[in-house]
DNA sequence: CGCTTCTTTGAGTTTGATCAACAATGGTGG
DNA sequence: CCACCATTGTTGATCAAACTCAAAGAAGCG
């Protein structure tokens, strides 16, 4: 794979330094890798060697608790890097990454990526940008399971999702992708697989968003809307 | 106030440019500012003016819900930056910042404050460093909130509020100041605050932690601990 | 001492968890 | 193309945690 042809350079984080030119890219490139389903991708704990950006498929970063249940602190689609922590030398992780769907990986090497990211006054602009953003919609993902039953936050993480993935183009026939099974919707969202069930044929009886193998459509974004902001 | 004796500048996140030229912050500096409690300190949708630190008192940073409840995504205490968001000029802001007690601010220049954060790699480490401590706090939480009883959610706050507040030497007789009321804490935990109440009440109880006045004293860290992480 | 702000407590209700079984779905290989 | 298996989703019964609403106490402050 040519990194000069790469649909997704636009969207990630190294955005402006691709679109002035794509082969710096491909020289901070060390491999490209290929993970299963289910498998790990980054270890909590552990401080890791490269800098990943997802290239197919979706990831999800979570904290894993010593009895065994876990939290899903977010959903990685592609063109989002694994870990904007992975490119500064603090501390080791206090969450870990594993791919939801089968998953392409782009690896660069941590020290190359650095300089790439902090070359440019637009570059640093765009990571500090990224960086933020997913703070915020971490902070409101944190507002809903406080504060929204289980309703509501399906409604919101289905709204976020959407939104995320129309940026990326991730479309198809007025639906996006959706890889997602009740489980992770229940560990994204504080609650269990069987409330999950009961709530989303809650959302489909209302005719606000349906789902269907791997494809989530949203019918109607307005309705959908007043359901995260008052249920 | 002079900023060369200011006894929290080697917490704050420009602290490496304080320990080597404490003057270069009082050039920064463009104000101290007096906020009495309640009153808000950022509101959410605005783009920030100056950077804001704590000198002393206590703020929260929380997301308002159009229907009134709110979720305290976290807590500042002195030498904290009030938002790292207003160092950049992205978008608005989602959250907003209340004076949690009294308190008094130092506003120090953006343009000026951007130049020292980015001007050293050590400084550049610090502020990546923080804004990463900061993220991974806020997954914890949010893990916390989605997996956790209020029992162990309660705990958690505690022990972690306990920790940040020795760093930064803010320790009377073995126990810490803590303003919060319980609803603050309710509002942070995603619980109701007479439910904190009665759980407050059993930790008490059980001989592990106490409160009194503006006070909090942790009376026994490990099964405080184990507490945390298992109910 | 009186007022305001916080905390405690009670009774009744609701949401969501738990446990468990069963149904549907989508591959896979024969 | 069908039978089988693994995975995922649905459903029911029961229970517990936490919410709501409300009122009474306690504590702190001027």
């Amino acid at each position: 794979m040519k990194c000069s042809e790469c649909p997704l350079g636009a969207f990630a984080i190294y955005s402006p330094t691709f679109l002035k030119s794509p082969s710096t890219l491909c020289e901070a490139r060390r491999d490209v890798l290929n993970v299963r389903a289910q498998q790990l991708i980054l270890r909590s704990g552990e401080a890791p060697e490269f800098v990943y950006t997802l290239y197919s498929g979706w990831a999800y970063r979570f904290i894993q608790f010593p009895d065994g249940r876990k939290q899903i602190s977010g959903f990685l689609i592609p063109g989002d890097t694994i870990a904007l922590e992975s490119l500064f030398p603090s501390e080791n992780l206090q969450f870990s990454v594993r791919a939801l769907t089968d998953v392409v990986l782009c690896v660069f090497e941590t020290r190359f990526m650095q300089e790439i990211l902090l070359a440019t006054q637009e570059q640093r602009r765009v990571v500090a940008a990224t960086a933020f953003s997913y703070m915020a919609e971490t902070e409101r993902r944190m507002a809903t399971i406080g504060r929204r039953r289980a309703i509501g936050r399906i409604a919101r993480l289905a709204l976020d999702l959407d939104a995320r993935l129309r940026l990326r183009g991730l479309v198809n026939d007025d639906g996006v992708e959706f890889p997602l099974k009740l489980d992770h919707l229940a560990n994204a969202l504080g609650l269990t697989q069987a409330h999950v069930s009961r709530t989303m044929i809650r959302l489909k009886q209302r005719k606000l968003l349906e789902t269907r193998r791997n494809h989530m459509r949203i019918l109607d974004r307005r309705a959908l809307e007043i359901v995260a902001d008052e249920e």
